[in-house]
Parts: C-alpha cells; structure tokens; sequence
DNA sequence: TTCGCTCGTGAACGAAATGTACGCAATGAT
DNA sequence: ATCATTGCGTACATTTCGTTCACGAGCGAA
C-alpha cells in the first residue's frame, strides 16, 4: 500500500481529495494537513510515501514546504495541486521533485490516472537498470497518457471488443487468439492490444514455446 | 542560449563533456568544476541554466550537492550523470528535482537528444497554461519515449528476465542452469548472457569440475 | 448518382527471436 | 600422447512478429 497525506486547507476539498484516494487501489491516507506548519509537523513522525502538495497555503507556499523537506533530507514524493496557470511555476516544481502536477479543479479520473502513473513509477523502480532503456522507461511511467481522443486508425466499438476479450483471460492471450475469438485478424488485434499496453491497461509478456520465435502474451492490468 | 556547468571530477571526461555540449546549438558551457565544493564556489557567483552533474564526486556524492543548492533556493536545473545502475538511485534523483538522467558510458547522440528534451521543456513552460493538457505537454517534454537500441535478435522482456536471475546468483551461474530457471533454452540464456558480459554487467569465470571441459558461470558485476 | 476522399481492416511478406543438432574445445585419466 | 567426458559455440530450421500496402465501406460535395 501507498500511504498519502493530504495537504488543502480547504476542509471541503480535502475531506473530497481523501474520499478520491482512498477510491484507487492500492492507495491510503497517512493524514490530512491544514497548514504548512501542520504538515512538517505532522512529517516528523509519520513517513507516507506521497503527499498530495495543494500549492496555496494559508501560511506559506507549497513550493517553500518543498524545499524545506529537501533541506531537511526528507525525499518524500510530492504531487502538486493548484489552480495557477503558471507554466514558470511548474518548471519550479519540477526543480524540487515535484513528479506530478495537477491543475485544479480536476475530476476523480485526472487524479486517479496521476496516481496510477506514480504507482506505475515506483514498480519500475525497483530492481537494477541494465542500460539506459530501463531508466528512460522508468521515468516514462511519470509521463502523461494523453487519453483524451483515441488515436487514427482504432475504433471505440473493437476496442471494447478486444479489451472485453482480454479481461477474460488473466493468464494473457495472445494477438492472434484474440482476433479469432473476436472476429478480427491477428493484425487488427494486435493494434488494439498494443494500445492497450500504451495505456497501461495490459502488459506485453513473451511465452517460450517449443521450437521458434516466442509468442507474445497480453495480461490484463488491473490497475 | 542555455548556459551549462560540468560537474565531472576526471579531466577527460569532463573535457569530452564540454565538446559535447558545445556541438549541440543552443548551448554554451558556463564552466567547470571537479569537486562538489568547486562546484559550490562556482555557483556563488555564476547562475548556469543547467548542472551536467556526475554524482560521483571525490568529496561528496552528486546528489547531497544537489540537496545543498535546494536548500539554499537554488532552482537551477540538474541532468545527472552515473554509471550506477541502481534504480532506486533513481528515485532519489527525481526527489531532488533531477530532471535528466544519464547512464555512463553514453554517446554523443544520447547527450544530444537529452538537451534537445530540456531545450523543449523550457520552450514548452514559456507562457501560461490554458488547461491539465499544456501542463502535461510541457512534462511530456522531458520524458519524451527514447527508443532503446537493444541489438538484433535480443528482446527487452527475456533481457529482464535473464539479468533478474542472474542477480539472484552472486556466487555466479552456468547458461545451462539460467535457461532451466527462466524457461529457455540453455543457447538463449547464453546469448543474453553474453550481451550482459559485453556491456559490463557480468562477468565470464569457468569453473572446473571432476572432469570435462569446464563449465563457464557468470557473475553478476555490481559498478 | 458519381466522384473523390478518408479511415479501418486484413493478406502477404520480410525480419526477428527462439530451439535443435552437431562438431569441436577443454579438461582429467590412462 | 591418446582417450573418455563434459560442456561450449554455431549453423540452420522453426515459428511468430511487425510492417507495408491494397481493398472496400462510408460520407460529403457536385
């Protein structure tokens, strides 16, 4: 599990922000601060391992808690929240280890979508890199899956299609099998399930078979 | 122009750095440092756009200097040089506000694309935002997807899987054995076996049995 | 209707990743 | 030296992947 602190000084936006977490997998609430001072005060003894960083405090801004717990030696991941449209501001957040930066106000599945990327991120981060791939992936977890429109070429209709059909085969499926179960060639299939894996909804494994080229298998990720 | 300072305590390596940058337009090197205390004094009075900072330094490691720049409010941006293949080194490099990271030994392409990323970044975080979806363009910009060139006929996955066993065995291991426990062919192992051997990451040492031609063990190399 | 355009699909074709098989290399024993 | 033994290294067969390109459906304009 990963233990959050809600930082907003706002009561009703931080009792929704901690309703909101506690709604993802895999995701709990260490505590909720009101102030600044309230949660480097809190942060001296409890350790979480994300604070959801509202940037407008009462008493001071949120960037200055974040460099004070940088100061202090307290890597702690943050994620920030404000409503300033400031890009110079981000470049700031970013300097201090800000890893994801959410523009208020923003609907539960923005905020979902950003904390599965963390989660994402920490999973890669785990064993030893063997070359450069393994870090620019690593730090690709982080990067936003712009899931606005979906992309030239794919169908809402066949996507469901095909996501439906992988969802009922946690052991993974491969492209080709997928497109004989739904109707559609291996090709069409495997767009789909690529996708798919962009999106972080399915992951790529190869199975070793016999003889020849290993079969890729799809998993579906629940997230 | 984007002015950088070299942090990089060898003299060739540093020199090769500054060359480096100098060949990519847009750039120009502020100075150079050889220890994490030079680098301090240099930065009393220059303000460098960015830090090329190898993290290992004589007197200090990389990134304590980079806490001691947040700490005293410095912003300045950091692309971190290493050869440790630690990931969660990582994580502790985006904490600190480390936007670029960098494996050694790394090509002049590599380089390149890096700050041609970073150059975007400050492009893209120019004006103000009008949505979550500039916001996360301008992140986009420094994690952009880097195509990793695994060399023909290996793959990613069995790549993972290979070196993951490898380092569940210090003492060291024959290809046979790591075939069997990942699930293929004693030939396959060897194959990624030996790519680890050639990028450094593990070693070839043969072990002498009762009698027969010696079996050849790879050990895991730890930089 | 007919033309022209776009878009999703699939057939086909190299290319890629793996296993099998076999010759040869490296060691100990005689 | 020569032989027995064991495992390495490589050619090639095998299977699947990934990409390219043509086809047909749908839609808007003339």
């Amino acid at each position: 599990m990963i233990s959050v602190l809600i930082v907003e000084d706002e009561e009703i936006a931080a009792e929704a922000n901690r309703r909101y977490v506690l709604r993802v997998p895999g995701f709990q609430v260490a505590g909720s601060a009101r102030t600044g001072a309230d949660a480097l005060r809190i942060l001296r003894h409890e350790h979480p391992d994300l604070i959801l960083l509202d940037l407008n405090l009462p008493d001071m801004h949120g960037l200055d808690l974040a460099r004070s717990l940088r100061a202090a030696g307290n890597l702690c991941d943050i994620m920030a929240i404000t409503s300033a449209r400031d890009l110079t501001m981000v470049r700031s957040a970013v300097s201090l280890g800000v890893t994801q930066y959410l523009l208020k106000p923003f609907t539960f599945d923005a905020l979902r979508q950003k904390l599965q990327q963390y989660k994402q991120f920490r999973e890669s981060t785990a064993g030893a890199a063997t070359g450069q791939g393994e870090v620019d992936r690593a730090l690709n977890a982080l990067r936003a899956a712009t899931r606005s429109p979906l992309p030239k070429g794919l169908t809402q209709a066949t996507l469901e299609a095909i996501a439906g059909e992988l969802g009922r085969h946690p052991e993974g499926v491969s492209a080709q099998a997928v497109g004989t179960l739904i109707g559609v060639s291996r090709v069409t299939a495997r767009r789909y399930l690529e996708h798919l894996a962009e999106t972080g909804l399915a992951r790529r494994v190869p199975r070793y078979g016999e003889v020849g080229r290993p079969e890729l298998v799809y998993q579906p990720e629940h997230l």
